[in-house]
Order: C-alpha cells, then sequence, then structure tokens
DNA sequence: CTGAAAGCGCTAACAT
DNA sequence: ATGTTAGCGCTTTCAG
C-alpha cells in the first residue's frame, strides 16, 4: 500500500501538505492540489485509518450492542442506526450480548479499547457496562431499555401506555382471566409492560393475581414453556398478553399444540410484531412499535452527543399502536 | 485512559516487559509477571488496540457484507460468522449492501482502508470488488453467492439440485403450469435456481416458456409484483417456485388478495426457510438451506486463510433439504 | 501558504 | 531475560 510520504514525493510537496489537500481543513495553493489529487490516483493510494485513528484519537465506528440478532425487532431497529450511522460518515458494529452481562460487558471492554466513536446499547440490565463507557467520555445511548442509575440519552417506546392499550382490549373484547407472559426480572422493557397491563386490570376492578405472571426470556422457547405452565396450573387463563414478539409465537404454538382454538379458547395479543403477522393465521394483534424509527433516532442523539458532548442527557419516548388482527377477538 | 508507560513506570519495568507479559509471547520472570499484572490491575489499564493495530498493521476485525440485514436467512448467517469470530478472537463489523454494487464498493474500500483482518462477502455480483480485496492481499470468503472471475474460497449451498427438488415435487403432486421468480440477473443464486427449475421441467418433457419465467429483487414487494404480472398474463400458472425466502412471502400475499387458494388453485414452494413458517396457513413448503452451518464454514475458511494465506482456493458445497408443508400439496 | 518535526501507544528488532 | 530504541502512517503544532 502507498504511503501519504509516497504521494508527497510524487507531487513534490511535504506530507503535511497531502494530508492538507487530503482532509480539506486548510487552505492550499490550488497548482498543489491538483498536483497532490494526480498523484493520489496514480498511486491509488487510500489514507490508512488505523494510523489516522491513532493520531487522532478517535475512530469512526459506532458499536450496537443488542441483545438478540435473530429477534427481527432488534434488525429493523439496526437498520434504522445504519441508515444515519453511514449518511454521518460512521461504520456500525453489530455485537450480539444473547442477553448475558458478560458478554455485554466483554463488547464493552471492546469498545473502549478501540476507541470506538460512540455505543448504542440495549442493555439486558447493569448499570455498570454503560457508566464505564461513561466514565471514559465514551458517548452513549440506551435504546429500548432504560439504564435506572446511569444519566445517559434515552430511546424509548411507551411501554406501560402499549401494554395498557393491549389489556385493556382484551377485557373489552370479553376476555375475563387475562395472563401476561412478561421478559427477564432486570430488563425495564419486562417490568414496564408488566405495569401497564396490571393497572389496565385494576383500572376495571379486576384482580391481578401473580399466578397468571410468568417471568421468561424474551425468546420463542420461553414463550412456549411459561404458556405451558400457565396451562398446567390450575384455573387456566382465557388470554394471555406477551411482552415480546418471540414470545407471542411460542406461546401461540404452545396453544395450537394442546388443540386450544385462537381466538375462540385463548385470546392472544403480543408486544412488537413478527414480520408476516398478517400471514400466521389466526393473524396475530399486537402493539406495535415504531422499531426503525427507534434506531435511527438513537443514531441521530449519538450524533448529535459526539458533536456536542457536554449538553445534558435526552430521554425520546415513541409511541406504540394497537394493531388489532384476529388473534384477540372473541366471537 | 492509562498507557503502557504508566503501567511500565508502576510496575518498574521496561514497556517491552509489559507488552511481553500482556501478549504472553516471550518468557518473563515470574515476580515482573505479578508486578505487571497488580499495575495493571491498579490502574485499569486497557490496550490501545488502533496503537497495537497500527504497529502490527492488522486489525481483529471481520467485514461481513451482506445483501439485506431485514432477511432473516442473512442474520442467521451472520450469527453463525459471529459465534466463530468470536471464539476466535475477532468480532464482526456487519454491513448491509443493499444489493446496489455501489454500496458493496464503499464498504470494500473501507475494509481496506481499517485495514481488516478478512472479509466475508456475500456479492452483488461483479468481481471487481473481490478482487480488490485479493489484490491487497486482504483474506476473503465468499458466502452464499458464487463470484465468477475471482480465485476465492467460498461457501455455497447446491442451488440447482434444491431448486430441481422444488420443482419436480411440484411437478409430482400434478401441477402442470409451474411458474419461477428468481431473483436478479446478476446474482449467481438467482442464475443457478433458475437453471434447476428448468432442468426439472426439461426432464420430465415439459417445455420452459419465458413467459412463466421472472427475474425480481429478491425482496418481497418484487415477489408481490412479479406474482402479479404473471397472473395478469394470459394462460396463468398452476404453481410457482420462488427463488427466496422474501420473494415467497410477497408472492403469496398476491395469490391471497387475488382471492386464489393456496394449494388448491396455486401451488406454492418457496427456496429458503422464513421464521415461523410452519404458523402461516397455509403453511408454506420450502428448500430448506443450513443458514447458520454455512455461516460457521465460511468463518472457519476465513480464519485458516488467516494463518495460511498461501494454501489453494476451496468451495464447500453445502447440501438443502425439501420441505414439504401445506402450500404445494395439491388435493 | 508550506515544510519540518514531534508524537499518538504499541511492538519487535536489537543489544545487553 | 530484560531494556533501549526505532518506527507503524498519519495529523498538527510550530517556524518560516
Amino acid at each position: 500500500m502507498a504511503t501519504i510520504y509516497d504521494v508527497a514525493q510524487r507531487a513534490q510537496v511535504s506530507p503535511a501538505t497531502v494530508s492538507r489537500v487530503l482532509n480539506g481543513r486548510a487552505s492550499v495553493d490550488p497548482d498543489m492540489v491538483v498536483r497532490v489529487q494526480d498523484a493520489v490516483r496514480e498511486l491509488n493510494y487510500r489514507p490508512n485509518s488505523v494510523a489516522r485513528n491513532l493520531r487522532r484519537s478517535r475512530t469512526t465506528l459506532w458499536t450496537v450492542i443488542i441483545s438478540d440478532v435473530g429477534n427481527p425487532f432488534f434488525t429493523a431497529m439496526v437498520r434504522g442506526v445504519e441508515d444515519v450511522a453511514q449518511r454521518a460518515g460512521y461504520s456500525v458494529v453489530l455485537c450480539n450480548s444473547d442477553e448475558d452481562p458478560a458478554k455485554e460487558a466483554q463488547y464493552v471492554t471492546a469498545a473502549l479499547q478501540d476507541q470506538m466513536a460512540g455505543v448504542i446499547i440495549s442493555s439486558s440490565g447493569h448499570a455498570a457496562n454503560v457508566n464505564r463507557l461513561i466514565e471514559a467520555g465514551t458517548p452513549v445511548v440506551a435504546i429500548d431499555r432504560q439504564i435506572s442509575g446511569a444519566n445517559v440519552d434515552s430511546v424509548l417506546v411507551d411501554n406501560e401506555h402499549g401494554a395498557h392499550m393491549a389489556t385493556a382490549h382484551l377485557l373489552e373484547r370479553g376476555y375475563r382471566r387475562i395472563a401476561c407472559i412478561t421478559g427477564p426480572r432486570k430488563v425495564s422493557t419486562a417490568a414496564q409492560r408488566l405495569r401497564g397491563y396490571q393497572q389496565a386490570l385494576r383500572e376495571q376492578g379486576f384482580a391481578t393475581p401473580a399466578a397468571l405472571v410468568r417471568y421468561s426470556d424474551y425468546r420463542e422457547e420461553g414463550g412456549y414453556a411459561a404458556m405451558a405452565s400457565l396451562l398446567d396450573a390450575g384455573d387456566p387463563p382465557d388470554a394471555v398478553f406477551a411482552a415480546n414478539n418471540l414470545m407471542t409465537v411460542g406461546a401461540v404454538e404452545c396453544v395450537v399444540d394442546r388443540g386450544i382454538a385462537v381466538p375462540a379458547g385463548m385470546g392472544v395479543i403480543g408486544f412488537d410484531d413478527i414480520p408476516w403477522a398478517h400471514l400466521v393465521r389466526p393473524s396475530l394483534s399486537t402493539v406495535s412499535q415504531p422499531t426503525y424509527e427507534l434506531g435511527r433516532t438513537a443514531a441521530m442523539l449519538l450524533a448529535e452527543r459526539i458533536t456536542e458532548p457536554d449538553r445534558p442527557a435526552s430521554t425520546v419516548t415513541l409511541q406504540t399502536t394497537l394493531k388489532v388482527r384476529e388473534s384477540s377477538l372473541k366471537p
């Protein structure tokens, strides 16, 4: 690979001048500019960004830490991040923590070592990781999941409200024993969606027995198992609200396997869409999230924080929408 | 951030010794090892990998270039890559080319500038990009899509055979006017799957009229449009083979919108699974690919090429499986 | 406006 | 076995 010295030599100028031409930061004699550009072309010179990064002590890389690449919710979100990142001149390193705080910690360490320009994180719960980044001065944005005990830019959705809508809708349709399958205890969205569910029940004068609540893992298998456990317990539910898309799929599979009809024998509604929800029979009612927009917003917040490191942290909350399809329509 | 000099000073040794302890490359006096380790801990020292990379003139980053992050096929593949990469000490930068050769070229340029340790690419067709990498000495593995005119390690599936199985299955079930919706002309998988389809027809003595073939874009909307075009032409098909998962979904949507029954009025089979194919009604018959394994294999090949740059390029072809579900069962 | 020179933090000869 | 030293390729003062 040609270096900046090769270009300088060929263009009969100093390396400093080549650098100036390349970065357009200072004014350079037009003749020299042309000579440098010619030399760059002739040598097929591309600046070595590793050297540049070392010198500037920053990179043009963002780390995005999500908890499940297998979940279309996160990939759609990442798409939103990438589109903004690319436009702003950053590349995105995608990291999959698998809901494992240890893996998450590893990725945070890597982000620190690699001098990442910024981090967007959907944290599995512990504030410690995020605080390490903040202390090191790395710009961070929390996405999808709140981080208690860290003062950080955040992009969230109205989880409580969404869960409330879903539950109220089931009540309105005549379901009376409504169960809730929520996510891991440490994850903010799990707690908030559970709270929205409980509140909707209470408002209508219904009890919120713990027997109808299951904490699970936001995965398909977890949703299946939780549903099985609800059905095996005495006095099973007549409807279920599942706190994410994959668990909804798992729950439906379980219900189908048991030969229970949806929505007649069991009403189902889930938080977050799955692709092709409309092709599934019965089609799945959901609380729909602005997934792509979530990513875009986080990316914009990160870009802003990078240019203005000292402004106060802000939290953006996006709205969810109730999508009533067949699975929640009690005949 | 603490540097290696800070650690050296605190441990009363030279920076070189700290480096040796950290990298475990040479033998160091046990006492010093302990002193260094203590200093590292006390200063919370993490090596700056940008500096390390510059010095070693290589990084521990892989670039994975795929054509659609929104397609679960690619994300599952990436999961396979990541699992192997992480174990081998590499991080993965995921890049989304959106089937756009220009975007792909940008990412290749970035990979070159950033001194990426290796690249796994599902190319949109032009060998030029891949050749730039090879000429620069960057280890490359082609995944999912063949690159003609480049001598490169490749991991593929038996596209022709898979398409052949799908088409033969439709014939066997009694469908007689079978259409094919394939991918972009430049993409190797599109050509191969089309060829498998044609061959199966010819073997059974059927014609392969161009009127029953559509080139599309491997996207849901494209599948929908291609199906619409097939239905609007005179003498419409009684079955369709779609060359990827998203186009299958689009085709089914179109058929449903037109009020045609699947599989009675229209048989449908697709290449590559979609998640929850079994929940969709009618459930979709598919040619299933070992997606995760594809990623794993590519990653292993890349790791091997990095350690042995001069060995001859090899091509691994994985098998596909016919998954007969409801959508292809003519009553 | 331009060039010389100093380093960013680390590793790998080389010397001891 | 350990330390000294010279860069990796680039940007950015600082002089001129």
